[in-house]
DNA sequence: ATAAACTATTTGACCTGTCAAATTGTTTCA
DNA sequence: TGAAACAATTTGACAGGTCAAATAGTTTAT
């Protein structure tokens, strides 16, 4: 149907961003779905509740800081999961601008019961990755990370 | 100023899948203000210029596959980076569906004027690993992307 | 005590991503 | 041929993501 010129020089998916930005649409698909199937949860959802089952009671900043959302993003989302019934909110005795923010049984419940599909998929997906392939997978996971942190100055 | 639980059982960041929409967080964070600091250009554009660079005369359809970006974004991004003057669409002969689409002179330009910084970007993802592990990484990318396309049915 | 500096959160504006339906053109096949 | 099935692209609606400015509360330093 089409002819295309082979590739002359660099192609774009030589790019490890390239890749990782596949992939990850790919895994956000693949989320998506089986959140939304399973619990009519939405993958940012999911991730706020998992965040606050780890770290109890943490603020909006804090929550922030482990997930690497925006802070407006992450007001609205939990403004909206509080009016569902997901998150309870009280406020600081000593700050009044912090808000912390905690789980309801509802919320709990919900993950109790996706969770093992949630633990299943991440099985699926490292099915066929050794441990130590695993553990050189995070390593460097780790160190581009600290790598794309920089802000390049020339 | 706060004291988290321990973590009880299961860290949000033992699923891949939080790691790696952390990292992805991150890169786009940085590409998108390395390209906008270089260039003036978005993400997307830049990942349709490289892609149109390696598939001339792509079409919409064409792009999409190798992209993996959903049609209706490309279609209006396509759109309006025609009308900013970086990409050409002509008809097909024997299709009038579909539109070739290829860089202008300008877009061609403005690539190679980036091209070094992108190019170094990456190298600096990349400096600490090595070639053993990187291939491993991509080795493993390739098998999670595999798994993530799987959608269950249980 | 109080203005300035700082911090937590919210809000507004705007762009990107996703899904589904609509539109337009092409192919198949009775 | 011409209706049905199909394919490429566009459009609409809406959630997610990012940035910057606004608001409200707290701390610091005079």
């Amino acid at each position: 149907m089409n002819t295309h010129d082979a590739p002359s020089y660099r192609t774009p998916s030589s790019f490890v961003t390239f890749r990782l930005a596949r992939l990850q649409s790919s895994l956000n698909a693949q989320g998506t779905a089986l959140l939304k199937s399973k619990a009519g949860l939405s993958l940012v959802e999911w991730r706020l509740i998992q965040t606050l089952r780890m770290f109890k009671n943490a603020s909006l900043t804090e929550i922030a800081d482990h997930v690497q959302m925006d802070k407006g993003q992450l007001s609205r989302k939990i403004k909206s999961m509080v009016e569902k019934g997901l998150l309870s909110a009280n406020t600081d005795k000593h700050d009044q601008r912090v808000q912390h923010l905690a789980l309801t049984p509802k919320a709990e419940q919900l993950s109790a019961q996706i969770m093992p599909f949630m633990e299943a998929r991440q099985q699926r997906l490292l099915a066929d990755v050794s441990p130590e392939d695993l553990e050189v997978f995070y390593r460097v996971v780790d160190k581009i990370e600290a790598a794309s942190k920089y802000r390049g100055v020339e």
